[in-house]
DNA sequence: GTGAAAGCGCTAACAA
DNA sequence: TTGTTAGCGCTTTCAC
């Protein structure tokens, strides 16, 4: 063991409470933002934390409040593998948390459904919870929920799909038009010289995720590989049941499909068609999240490439947010943001 | 403001000594292995311990005993992006971090230089730090330097370059090899039905990351492209004028190079040889690391993909594993496993 | 409006 | 070998 190593400290609120001639409550209500504490005091406060360049301890300070965050993720019912990574990457989180003074808990709203979401964000106790990270539709009641949740005094970040129109605080998730763009660029290098058809399978047209990356998915392929035909966008709603009902139809209705760009969840459907089809040429496919199923497709070569954003970062970085927000406490804004990962079997974590 | 979330709180030091019936101080010295505790008496406490599932409050901890972490960075003194971008995140963490009782400093060190690493190693004074960064080469003598400062109770953690040979306490980087089979995977692929000469860029034969690239890429090379040809690395030591000499040399003795592997720093050089190059067709070039150069590359096109790791998370990565080492807390492997980040034009980071 | 004092969970002198 | 006590930086009653 090493001796602690004692040294120069910051400087804290006693010596505030010195240079500023005040009490050590008085600073702690001037910090804090409390009532009770005349113009003039507070300035000369704020003129010392300046002079001495203060930072606060939220260590010793959340020490002091026993203060417990609580964190609520509310997600959609589906049970695709996304989700089931996520819920478990939360669950992981939470055991982890219990001994920094942190809860999480997780609520599932059935999928697509923005009425059932509103009711659920209307639901929450604002005087038990901290902050909401929400993953669902953006549309009127949920942005009005929002609105309500947020005058509450509860910290929102919506995630995976943005609700960019609403109140909420901040956006965790990765930047889907860059994504679809990725998509068609990785979609089309691949294919090479190779004419064709391609097909596009979406999860639903009210999801904003999904929305965005077939727009950015179509305008790299419309710029930079005209001579690809995309075909309609199949709406698979995340229910590898319903995609393995559509994906060999529209492969009977055209024998030229070399690429498929499966952009939402539900490989699982995906791949259980391709089982009874049998193309003259392998199609390149580039799917979407990083999952045991996906994982095992790169390794066989049913998949290309898979295009995917870190279960667990998603997590750490809205619990993050929900407490820098929770204590007005800056973000690093480089560190938050969720990358576009590109996964061949290469690069996959073993 | 929210009113503070006070509630059912983990065990504490006060409630193991009631249910031990012994001191806290007793407490503290079985929690810390100190000596000076019958063994009867540590059996008490570590079974109330494990009964009431104690976890240790670090930050209560921490503020206790004042103690102040000291971590040290030592790299190599070239200045080519990837480390100007490292350092500077060092920096920016090291401002970050001051208000959580840690302190960083950088260390430079002629690169490739095995005896001036080795000799400021042992210049470390481990009654001053708690923990070690290294980013250089796998010799003998480092080894024995790495010992000598774990002998000391210093943690060593290896930067970008694994030292496995050492007793270092963790490797904070990515996968090489998995890397260099990622650069072949992206060349083949993007090439196509395209045939000729694959040209290697590499740093030194000394440096244990650019040698797990070479290996990886002439693994896939050989499995996947066969009627490619790879031609031998060229040693650019990481200096772009070398590379801006070395590049044009091979490129005139042969006439069908197609793809370029760039696999260690100093794609500035590559760049400046590519202003003077007329080739038939534009080779397709896969390079290492994101910087703002590489960037502009793969923005005009002079570049098809970079492989890179993120910075900041390798700055992050090691604080926070040097912290746990230094607590002996346990660490979130998923978290820490530095991703081989696939940049093409469409998923940079704006 | 402002201040004094107790206490959050833990550590480290100093006693016993 | 063990216990008592002060105090880390901050918050929070409760007086004044």
């Amino acid at each position: 063991m090493k001796p602690a190593t004692r040294a120069l400290s910051n400087p804290t609120i006693n010596d505030i409470a010195r240079v500023a001639r005040v009490s050590l409550a008085t600073v702690d209500r001037v910090l804090n933002a409390r009532p009770g504490v005349r113009e003039a005091t507070v300035e000369k406060v704020n003129k010392a934390i300046a002079e001495l360049g203060y930072v606060r301890d939220t260590a010793a300070a959340n020490l002091a409040r026993g203060r417990i965050y609580h964190f609520m993720f509310i997600l959609p019912s589906n049970s695709n593998e996304f989700l089931v990574m996520l819920e478990a990457q939360i669950e992981q989180l939470n055991r982890r948390m219990r001994h920094e003074r942190t809860r999480l808990s997780c609520t599932r709203v059935t999928a697509f459904d923005p009425m059932a979401l509103a009711e659920t964000i209307d639901a929450v106790d604002a005087s038990k919870v901290d902050g909401v990270a929400i993953f669902g539709p953006e549309t009127p009641s949920v942005r009005d929920s929002i609105a309500h949740l947020k005058a509450n005094g509860v910290t929102v970040v919506s995630l995976v799909a943005d609700i960019p129109s609403s109140e909420r605080d901040f956006y965790v998730g990765l930047d889907n038009v860059a994504a679809g763009r990725t998509a068609a660029q990785l979609l089309g290098r691949f294919l090479g010289e190779t004419r064709g058809r391609i097909a596009v399978l979406t999860g639903s047209m009210l999801a904003r995720d999904h929305l965005e990356r077939r727009l950015g998915f179509d305008e790299v392929m419309a710029r930079e590989f005209p001579d690809l035909e995309i075909l309609a966008s199949l709406e698979g709603r995340d229910d590898p049941a319903l995609i393995e009902k559509l994906v060999p139809e529209v492969l009977a209705s055209h024998d030229d499909v070399i690429g498929i760009y499966s952009s939402a969840a539900g490989n699982e459907g995906l791949l259980r068609a391709f089982r009874t089809w049998q193309p003259a040429r392998r199609p390149v496919v580039i799917a979407h999240e990083l999952t045991p199923l996906s994982r095992s497709a790169l390794a066989t070569g049913a998949f290309d490439a898979v295009i995917s954003q870190d279960c667990g970062h998603l997590v750490r970085s809205a619990v993050r947010i929900m407490r820098a927000y929770s204590d007005s406490m800056p973000i690093n804004l480089a560190q938050e943001r969720i990358r576009i990962d590109i996964y061949l079997k290469e690069n996959m974590p073993q």
